[in-house]
DNA sequence: TGAAGGATTGAAGGATGATTCAATACTACC
DNA sequence: GGTAGTATTGAATCATCCTTCAATCCTTCA
């Protein structure tokens, strides 16, 4: 019984998926999920169109993958960099939005294409978990806040959604590589200090006045 | 030369039109724009599916269309809605929040679809005006209430497009026909009522104390 | 009523891409 | 090298709808 499946093979194996992935990661972060059509991934993975129905069940499949993949990226540094800024809670909400707002601003094709570009009913399925764990992130922080009485009474569930509401509808514009953006202009660093001083607001935590002076 | 254009023939091609736009508008409102095939519209209508192209391009412009007509009359509904609530800008923004959150939550399917649901270029572009429409409402207001002192100092273009952000992403898990809603169990009511004092609180206005107690 | 010409039909044609699969190329082991 | 079995290829096939168009039906007006 020549042929059996050895380390080698295995290991081949799962470079060529690996590849596959990065090659649909690099698609969809240039083009978006639309512009990761299963002949470009192939041609970009340098393999037939074929094979990828030998690593993975159908597009679909693929591109839930890419997406979990990419997204749970976002989420883990978004994550740390908020457990990094230490015990204080507006220290934290801060970080927050910072991470998740700058790096949306210097991916933009991907945040865009996580956040809001029009994609299959598996993928969209994916993003509402990532959605709900920034969510819940968010929910936390509030919770938080109100315990140690920094931030006012409310409904942290609500809350929570309508702060990441805020971030990435201010983030839109910027990030949508067809339609202008209303708030042309503004610098980036501008924006993302606005939205900060709003959320902050908005679950009643005291200022935090920027280094920059306010205009 | 027999056969002229008459005022009855126009009339019965203006109803044709309409009856097209009519069982495409329904369509939407309940199965969202992927649901309204071209065959699926012409059924509903009671033509053939050749008919469609003698009152549209294609179909992405008669979707475009019937977006245009749903998305208008809402925005006209809401802005009236947002004028009618008197010269007190708390106030004000209390009714544009009330209005676009009830009306979304009582019309779920149509909400979503002009909302969230993904949509062709053309459609979207469509969407994109709508957005900003909304958004520049916000951003009037927000205005306003700089200027007579009611809410605090702010960049009013990012606050407008923050707070059409905190109502919508509030919204997105009832409406979306897929997904569980994180806010599940908390009647409609509450949840506008906190999203309310969150955006009033966002903005910098006094508070408003629901006539419910607050939980 | 009948002829001219627009309105309507719906089956065939296209377009776009995903998916399959018989043929071919490899790999591992003797 | 030979062979059993796996990996890879890529052209053909499918699937889904949108779109077209020759044939047919209807209106209008003399």
């Amino acid at each position: 019984m020549p042929y059996r499946e050895t380390d080698a093979t295995r290991r081949r194996a799962e470079e060529r998926r690996t590849s596959l992935l990065m090659a649909a990661r690099a698609l969809v972060a240039r083009h978006g999920f639309a512009g990761a059509k299963v002949s470009a991934i192939a041609d970009t993975a340098g393999t037939s169109t074929g094979l990828v129905y030998s690593y993975f069940d159908n597009r679909d499949e693929l591109l839930a993958t890419v997406f979990r993949e990419s997204a749970s990226q976002e989420l883990d540094t978004t994550r740390q960099a908020t457990a990094a800024a230490g015990p204080d809670v507006t220290g934290r909400l801060d970080a927050f939005i910072r991470t998740f707002a700058g790096r949306a601003l210097r991916g933009r094709r991907l945040a865009w294409a996580l956040l809001f570009e029009p994609v299959s009913p598996l993928v969209e399925a994916e993003r509402l978990v990532y959605r709900r764990a920034y969510i819940d992130i968010a929910e936390h922080l509030v919770r938080d806040g109100i315990d140690t009485g920094a931030f006012a009474a409310q409904h942290p569930g609500v809350s929570g959604a309508a702060t990441i509401g805020a971030i990435s509808e201010s983030l839109i514009g910027r990030l949508n590589p067809l339609g202008h953006d209303s708030l042309d202009g503004l610098p980036d660093e501008t924006i993302i200090d606005d939205i900060v001083r709003y959320c902050h607001r908005a679950l009643g935590a005291p200022a935090i006045e920027p280094k920059e002076t306010p205009r």
